[in-house]
DNA sequence: CGGTATCCCCAAGGATACTG
DNA sequence: CAGTATCCTTGGGGATACCG
């Protein structure tokens, strides 16, 4: 990558959408609750028992999801059960899973068990094998050290002396 | 997303990468230091300031990124100055771009500052913007509820009763 | 089943001071 | 400049018990 920012006495970082991203899903349990929720969990208990999190714990994470709109608090009724709630994605929450899939693809090659992944994505279209990756808007696949970084219309301004 | 996994009592993600990602990068100063060292920074002040970081805290953290290899610690030396010292992203750290840049355009989207993106990356070859998307082996795009879950060969089974 | 209340522990991280 | 040492605060999270 090439560092086009690196010399850059007087700017700071303080308009961060990545920091800001982490304001809200940059602790570990509420990433694996998201992890969770896309792979199909609805179930408070269900979510506690399959991230390894205590109730306490999952209550007030699924709470800070829902008020954060990244999750959708609703009662739904199976026929002839009685009616209980259920936690799904929403829109705002879908949009985390390249996030969740770019995690997942430099486990499965960084930090793999040995007996291989767990869960493997495909493409419901076609069957094929499904990974987040670079591309520019020309079309063409972009790897992490052909990527220019350039200042935009939010960075800030800081005269340091 | 289809939930192919949604029903499966007795399935435990003990197996997950997500997770054991999570365990390298999971918290907040780490990651935000990757996203300096893939802007260029390398010098220890420039991290610990741009990051917003105390000292201790910076050395605690690059002493593990180093140790877990994702930076590299190495001498420098401008010409005429003395020699010190310089974190550099190795190709495995480098490989956490893509859920950098999926994090940052989450941020943009969803939490943006006013002002707009701080930053904007553009492919080195042709200056177009650069986005995380995922896709399939086929060459599809694959939009997040377009994903099924298989269960992958790691995929632990656990009997409950 | 789907949570809340309470208590306790420990790791992340800030502030300050100091060293090579 | 590039850290280490020390002290302290905060909040994430486990355990247990209880409630509608």
């Amino acid at each position: 990558m090439t560092d086009l920012l690196a010399d850059r006495d007087g700017w700071l970082m303080t308009n961060c959408s990545i920091a800001r991203t982490l304001d809200v899903v940059g602790n570990r349990s509420t990433l694996l609750l998201l992890r969770e929720a896309s792979l199909g969990t609805r179930r408070f208990d269900d979510f506690a028992a399959r991230v390894g999190i205590s109730e306490p714990v999952a209550a007030a994470r699924l709470k800070q999801l829902v008020a954060d709109g990244l999750l959708e608090r609703r009662p739904y009724q199976e026929p002839g059960k009685r009616t209980r709630d259920e936690y799904v994605l929403t829109d705002k929450g879908a949009q985390l899973v390249p996030v969740l899939v770019a995690l997942r693809q430099w486990g499965d090659t960084w930090a793999a068990d040995d007996a291989g992944p767990s869960v493997r994505l495909e493409h419901h279209d076609c069957g094929a094998e499904v990974h987040a990756v670079l591309r520019c808007a020309g079309g063409h696949d972009v790897e992490p050290d052909e990527l220019d970084v350039r200042p935009g219309p939010g960075l800030l301004r800081v005269d340091t002396e």
